[in-house]
DNA sequence: GTGATTGCAAATCTTTTGCACTAAA
DNA sequence: TTTAGTGCAAAAGATTTGCAATCAC
């Protein structure tokens, strides 16, 4: 553990936030975690029930201070609530509305034979595809 | 008007949906203004200043069941609010999270060259690609 | 009439904010 | 010290819900 947790450490200062102790603990317990997604109140009850004393303010003001300083990334899939990806790097997701499940899609699997040019006088920031899965044989939904 | 306004009753009676006055006036009032990307909130103040007599409980629902018969679509780009798209055919979309703008990409514009297989059990239902934009030389968002 | 639809207000849920307190540098 | 970070409770924003009144068939 020392040494993952004093990778995070590091990792907190290369980016210029505090190692304080509930960043180093959410750190600890996502690196423990990944790859996933997670919610905030997710992460929150998981938190507590590590012993990390933490409020929700501070795992969302963490989550997204992770997710600006490229540690972590944010998946949308519904416009319910927010979901944070312990991979930052490139990839995909495939989401299964029926069970609200995330799962990656490495970015070697998904290929663009074209991509239309962006409107004049923008740019491309990142290309976010979610594949909506369900069950075989059922209905939309 | 009285044309459209008939192919509105008709799509809706097509889909199981009583052609209520408000649904009637909201489907007029989006076929009026198509292609386009709206909020809840949007489409209700805009029936309100055209005079439509129609309560928030009311668009939510109007909106959510015109989807759900397919006579709409829904894009998701953030996790603050839905956006239901008028266009209900396969697209995909820019969008500019500094102006909360959305555009349509058209389904030939983009191609996969591969796309991975769905879990097992599962089937692709749809694929969403968001595009995200942002203004050239400016930072991240 | 009868069941679907609507309006209203309250409730719910997620996320943000203001501010006093605490802790890291 | 001095400034960043935290906790709490309240606020904000989007959406849903319960129920009585109303409308389409």
């Amino acid at each position: 553990m020392s040494t993952l947790f004093c990778h995070a450490m590091h990792r907190l200062q290369a980016v210029g936030l505090r190692p304080t102790r509930q960043r180093l603990a959410l750190a600890q317990l996502l690196i423990d975690t990944a790859p996933r997604h997670v919610t905030a109140e997710q992460l929150y009850q998981e938190a507590r029930q590590a012993g990390i004393n933490v409020s929700l303010a501070t795992i969302y003001n963490t989550l997204h201070q992770f997710t600006q300083a490229g540690l972590m990334g944010e998946v949308v899939v519904g416009s319910g609530q927010s979901y944070f990806d312990t991979t930052s790097s490139a990839h995909y997701h495939f989401f299964d509305k029926a069970t609200g499940e995330i799962y990656d899609i490495p970015e070697e699997a998904i290929n663009f034979d074209k991509l239309p040019a962006p409107p004049p006088g923008k740019v491309i920031d990142r290309v976010d595809v979610v594949v909506r899965i369900r069950n075989e044989k059922r209905r939309g939904d």
